[in-house]
DNA sequence: AAAATAAGTGGAACCGGTACACTTTTATGT
DNA sequence: ACATAAAAGTGTACCGGTTCCACTTATTTT
């Protein structure tokens, strides 16, 4: 194990002072003569120097780190953000420090502290909804904050980077309606998250535009972790008059809900259509294959990055930017007309 | 937009000195009295001070730092590899600095160099298989490097934290053998990585063990990205005498195989019986459900987290260490007996 | 009561880079 | 050839923490 050089260790054996060395570093930063700099080039590959991000920080700000604090990256749809942020951040030489918060705003709350410590240029999040002083904090230091796919209604000068959850729900639901149901059931995240209220909204403009009656007992909210998905779908299909349709607009419990029905022996789409909000390759191969609503993830990422460098970037803005990027509906074959029965 | 404190300002402020403010922030650094923490704490809450983890690491090398160095997050196993590693992370004060290399061995020397800047403690990848010079290099300045899922042969004094590829392997084959299958095709990562070879002798052993003939052509290497896995199955589906059942030992091309399998109107398990290496939910909604070898990801990542900080505490040992934790084979209904059609 | 010990605090060097102000060398113009 | 400007290089303060050491005051010990 060797002792790591510094950059005096460097100027020494180049001969230089550590002003040269530092110039060779940062080109653009003063001149340097072509011979010097070759010199000192050779010293520092010889002794293997690499100078030091933290030493470097010290002085400004480091614009060089991004936040990256999701609920789960073992959920899909939050892995692939995952992996689109990080290769959209390494395209502008920034790093990613992953973070995760299961959801739970006392875990949010000590990574933020960490995040503040780290001083890092920017924080993309999925916020759990709470811990609004500490947001509040984050953006008086300074730190570009962008929430994305969810947002916190009562931090109105937060960026936004989500899909249109209304418009999302709407089509769906609309697409079952044209399909001549008449009881469409929705599982959708938590009363309080901003996507689940976005989304129930959409719901019920498209019930009112087909002239359906709503009816409280077919919506369901479901928690993001756990099994709440599955406990809504067996309610909802214990109900006395079960709905022949389903949104699954929870993405987190997308798995737990299609499980619930396979479990009780639910055709699809015999005995119920099924839409849901999620876009893995897995959806296809289903038996069978899943009608979803496909978020663009990869924009989702870009304008998630972007906003997050953008002061950093000396873009500052005035007003806060809401992103909504367009989710695509794509049909396959878990829907069917409905059975006229009665 | 607050210009932001320093340990300075707190001093100032609490009437005290620099000295006192970073006593009080590490506890146990030396004494300090009850009343005067108590007037410093004070101070911190009051200007809303954070030490900055930037000087701090200057000092040291900072222990609190974790490069996970993967493929790629969109690929289920790494992400749920991902989200364990930052848990166990977190569970010990550690954050994790996120990259992914895309199996690209440019990008990966990219990554490792920024690694090194920021002098990371410890170091979890999935290596490309390539940049030796670099692996070497780490090792020597003293980071921890844990290769996960893989490990370069040549590079034997790495640690290495994987499942029992060849066992996994073996089984699965035994298990096909044992309902009668004497065809049996397989499809592994490239030849040139460790997965793939170990995989591959362990099926070979299990061929040798049932007393079955090995046919070079049932076996087939694909690469872990793009659309190598179908056109592999596509080409073991139009042999001569094509495979009753089928082993994909290539977790990152499972939903590709899958995919090209459903194109082809391949009839599972009836004309042919499959087993993967892939542990999501959604294998057991397939219909039929699909047999698989479950990775144990929680103690992978267990292990690799521990291994990686090995040497920061102290328990620094001569040898490397290799961990290997068993598979799991999980029957469930994609495997059926062989039709005896001669 | 004097001496030894412990507790609390402050001053300043240090970590490894960056950048400003300054000096020395080389090139340019007439 | 000489003045002058541009280029190359140096010394050093600084970023924001940590820590060693010296110093003062309070508490014990004999």
């Amino acid at each position: 194990m060797q002792k790591q050089p510094t950059i005096r260790d460097v100027a020494q054996a180049a001969g230089v002072s550590v002003a040269v060395v530092s110039r060779v570093l940062n080109p653009g930063s003063g001149p340097v003569a072509e011979a010097t700099r070759g010199r000192v080039n050779d010293v520092m590959k010889n002794l293997g120097y690499h100078p030091r991000t933290a030493a470097r920080e010290l002085k400004f700000g480091p614009p060089t780190t991004l936040g990256l604090l999701l609920a789960d990256v073992s959920n899909p749809f939050f892995a692939r953000l995952a992996d689109r942020v990080v290769q959209e951040a390494h395209a502008r030489g920034i790093q990613v420090l992953l973070m995760t918060t299961q959801e739970d705003d006392q875990l949010e709350s000590e990574r933020l502290a960490t995040l503040i410590e780290r001083r890092v240029s920017g924080i993309i999040a999925t916020p759990t909804g709470n811990n609004l002083a500490i947001w509040k904090q984050l953006q008086d230091l300074g730190t570009d904050v962008v929430f994305v796919d969810r947002s916190i209604p009562s931090l109105p000068e937060v960026d936004v980077v989500s899909i249109d959850n209304f418009e999302s729900a709407r089509s769906a639901t609309a697409l079952l309606a044209a399909h001549g149901h008449r009881r469409i059931g929705i599982i959708s995240g938590p009363a309080a998250s901003s996507t689940g209220r976005d989304r129930i909204a959409g719901y019920r403009q498209a019930l009112e535009t087909a002239g359906l009656e709503q009816d409280e007992l077919l919506i369901r909210h479901a928690a993001f972790r756990g099994s709440a998905g599955g406990d809504a779908a067996s309610a909802l299909l214990s109900i006395e008059e079960p709905p022949t349709a389903l949104v699954v607009a929870n993405t987190a419990q997308v798995t737990e809900v299609l499980r619930r029905l396979s479990h009780a022996g639910i055709d699809i789409p015999g005995t119920l259509s099924v839409i849901v909000f999620e876009d893995s390759p897995w959806t296809e191969l289903m038996t069978p294959a899943l009608t979803i609503v496909r978020q663009p993830i990869d924009l989702l990422a870009r304008h998630s990055v972007q906003l997050a460098l953008s002061n950093t970037q000396g873009k500052a803005s005035g007003e806060p930017k809401i992103i909504r990027v367009a989710a695509e509906l794509v049909e396959r074959s878990s829907v069917a007309r409905v059975h006229f029965t009665k």
